[in-house]
DNA sequence: GTAGCCCTGCGT
DNA sequence: CGCAGGGCTACA
């Protein structure tokens, strides 16, 4: 027996430290990090994972207590996975139990068992029987004999084997087979080349296309840019490149945003290679969430395709990772263990020592810049315009203007003319709901949501008046409720004021509702794309939603219908994300053989972004605002750190972040590189009934921030004041600066 | 996070 | 007097 052994263990709770345990009380062999063990946590037994091992402990020693049990055989997670984990839970600030339980599935976060199987052998009084035993049971002797040339087969092999349930019962009572269960061990997906990984030819490359995947080094790290704007085929640089990866027995990770895992693309993926691919997202239920997770942990599945949290699937061999729409927020999570996929998969990519495909066809403002420094290598990819023209951009200015409910009357004839010429209509506002404010006419009275800041939206398709900013919703009643009055206006409109109008505008044209609202279960938007793939002319009116993935082949005409909220909002980011938004839309114009026509309607045309958006350059307008950001020094130009406080009585969570800011400023008074912006209400001070304030720190250089924010960690987390507090830490925030 | 403890406040 | 619910602490 050597030297006693102290393990420290993380446990999934919101302490951000370790616990030191001893080794289980039978312990033979030292355990390896990224182990599973059992151990007593208070009056519980908790799950916990292995994160170091030490041959002293600082607790008091007789208060220690032994492993309970040790789950896993060998660690889920690889030393440079588990690296990768530590990473981030430094660098988000977020407890490490927490960050290491976001790598597993439910179930094994709850101490389940791997995947198993269920396998039928010989015994050992059957391995004891010639090949030509039970020669008047020929069905019995089948199995006997496929048994003896296979160590184990599944019950599933056996069916397939033509062995009825029966035939094993009867050797089963006879003692010759056994049944066990066994962890499924999976063979690499393609170990022996003798099956080619490719189903279907590739499709030949444009010039650009070649380029970028001659460029693409695939044997150490790099992260490339693939700038390329919709129908450029991104998605098919990606699929050779995978190709070129599976070829040496390497995985794939591709990462995806949340809303679409668009079936086409999918469709693509698996029409073109041979191998298992394994898809990792909301939808799954425990137990296939769990086999899609081990197939890649395992590496039976050459592709993995996942939405964020896949950013942490294990992978047997990781050989690339790519991120599609790679601006997209949704690889931000918002709460919790706010960490951006994409930063991970750089950072994952790195220690892996393998490539890294960003992708996007409007790239993130982060992005850019790091190619402006030359950490990554940017890739242009230009479209090819088979004989159908560019997209028409025309702004139209709706000062002193006549709107019907919204519509320009030059927006309404464009519409009716694209109609009558047979040609399909997409039409973008990013409001839900039929109207944003309900408002009193004789009194002023104005529909607010009791937990919010905020105006109760009307909604007329599920009747009633929504938050949307927390569950809260109201009965549609025809009276004030402060007056009496019957003169309720609607002011405001949203996509189901839009439908309504358009409905009556164009009453013999279909009009479909693109909502979060509208598609409530998956088939719908299914049903709903192919209904429009038909290329009847019709008019689509919805959200973002519009913007993201599908193809609207037969769309000749994009209207965006509000294009100035974004001019004046205080989040600094919304310029960004609003010519990002009207590209991919614009994007959906006249992708078939007709040309597309642009109309986005504005009270300030005048305004340069849109210049350089309708110019049909997005890399012109991204330049022209990270010149701004430079100029303000703001993200990506410096590093952004947001302290957020809630709590359902406001003066305490804002003097929280005063004192949290006196400490910072006590910390680090001398330095000129840090900027405090705040304590200031969040954009909606009221949410959900609790009120909400942040800070923001901003510093021009990473490692400043890094090594305070920790500090604020600690003090927080010890200030009496903060325990009842709701407070996070959020790093390189996406929203509300 | 969660379990257990103590305290307060209100109902019977 | 009894118990529900809030606040507080510890968790190795």
């Amino acid at each position: 027996m050597t030297d006693t052994l102290f393990y420290q263990v993380a446990v999934q709770s919101p302490l951000r430290r370790l616990f030191d345990y001893l080794p289980p009380k039978d312990a033979s062999v030292q355990l390896p990090t990224g182990v599973r063990v059992t151990v007593p946590f208070g009056k519980r037994e908790v799950t916990a994972i292995i994160v170091s091992s030490s041959a002293s402990s600082d607790y008091p020693s007789d208060k220690l207590k032994p492993i309970t049990a040790v789950l896993d055989s060998s660690p889920l997670l690889s030393p440079i996975l588990f690296d990768v984990l530590l990473w981030a839970a430094r660098y988000y600030h977020h407890p490490l139990g927490d960050v290491l339980a976001s790598a597993l599935p439910t179930s094994l976060r709850k101490g389940g068992d791997l995947p198993r199987e269920h396998l039928w052998r010989l015994s050992t009084l059957g391995k004891g029987l010639p090949t030509n035993a039970l020669p008047r049971a020929p069905k019995q002797q089948a199995l006997l004999q496929l048994l003896q040339q296979h160590e184990s087969l599944s019950k599933d092999a056996l069916a397939a084997a033509g062995i009825s349930t029966a035939t094993i019962r009867n050797l089963k009572k006879k003692a010759l087979i056994e049944d066990f269960t066994h962890t499924i061990t999976h063979q690499l997906f393609d170990t022996d080349g003798a099956t080619d990984i490719l189903a279907e030819s590739p499709l030949k490359l444009s010039d650009d296309q070649q380029k970028a995947l001659e460029r693409i080094e695939l044997h150490n790290y790099h992260c490339y840019l693939i700038d390329g704007e919709t129908g450029s085929g991104k998605t098919e640089v990606y699929l050779q490149t995978i190709a070129r990866v599976l070829r040496y027995s390497k995985q794939a990770l591709v990462l995806i945003p949340e809303i679409n895992l668009s079936p086409q693309t999918l469709a693509r993926f698996q029409a073109r290679f041979t191998c298992p691919i394994s898809l990792i997202h909301s939808g799954l239920s425990e137990h296939q969430r769990l086999k899609a997770w081990w197939a890649a942990a395992s590496g039976s599945a050459g592709i993995i395709i996942g939405t964020r949290s896949a950013a942490f699937v294990p992978m047997k061999s990781p050989g690339i990772i790519i991120v599609d729409e790679e601006h997209d927020s949704s690889f931000k999570q918002h709460e919790g263990f706010r960490y951006s996929a994409r930063d991970v998969a750089v950072m994952r990519a790195s220690r892996e020592n393998i490539p890294l495909l960003l992708g996007s066809a409007t790239p993130s403002l982060e992005s850019l810049y790091n190619c402006q420094q030359a950490r990554y290598q940017h890739i242009t990819i230009k479209g090819r315009h088979e004989g159908a023209s560019q997209a028409v951009w025309q702004l139209v200015d709706i000062r002193h203007s006549q709107l019907n409910t919204g519509f320009s009357q030059t927006v309404i004839e464009a519409i009716s003319i694209q109609l009558a010429e047979g040609n399909q209509v997409l039409v973008f506002l990013n409001r839900r709901g039929f109207a944003p404010t309900l408002m009193c006419h004789d009194c002023g009275w104005v529909a607010r949501c009791k937990h919010c800041d905020a105006h109760l939206t009307v909604h007329t398709n599920r009747p009633g008046l929504h938050c949307h900013h927390c569950e809260a919703r109201q009965r549609l009643s025809t009276t004030c409720p402060e007056c009496n009055s019957q003169q309720l206006n609607y002011l405001g409109q949203g996509t189901e004021r839009s439908e309504a109008t358009l409905k009556a505008l164009f009453p013999e044209t279909e009009v479909y509702r693109v909502d979060r609202d509208s598609t409530g279960n998956k088939h719908a938007m299914e049903d709903l794309l192919s209904q429009i793939n038909k290329n009847e002319p019709c008019i689509l009116v919805g959200t973002q939603m519009l913007a993201k993935g599908h193809h609207f082949p037969g769309v000749t005409l994009v209207v965006v219908l509000d294009a100035d909220t974004a001019l004046f909002s205080t989040d600094f980011r919304a310029l960004e994300k609003m010519g990002q938004l009207i590209t991919q839309v614009a994007g959906r114009a006249g992708r078939g053989a007709k040309p597309g026509v642009v109309m986005i309607q504005s009270h300030h045309c005048e305004h340069p972004v849109f210049e350089l958006l309708s110019q049909q350059s997005y890399a012109k307008f991204a330049q022209h605002v990270l010149a701004e950001r430079q100029l303000s020094a703001m993200p990506p130009f410096t590093n952004a750190a947001l302290i957020r406080a809630e709590f359902h009585h406001g003066g305490e969570a804002f003097g929280l972040l005063q004192s949290a800011r006196a400490f910072l400023e006590n910390q680090m008074s001398s330095s000129p590189a840090l900027r405090y912006l705040g304590p200031f209400p969040a954009a909606l001070e009221k949410r959900g009934g609790r009120y909400r304030y942040q800070l923001t720190v901003i510093a021009s250089e990473r490692r400043d921030i890094q090594p305070l924010l920790a500090r604020l960690c600690q003090w927080l987390e010890q200030n009496k004041s903060a325990r009842k507090i709701r407070w996070s830490i959020d790093v390189d925030p996406q929203e509300n600066i």
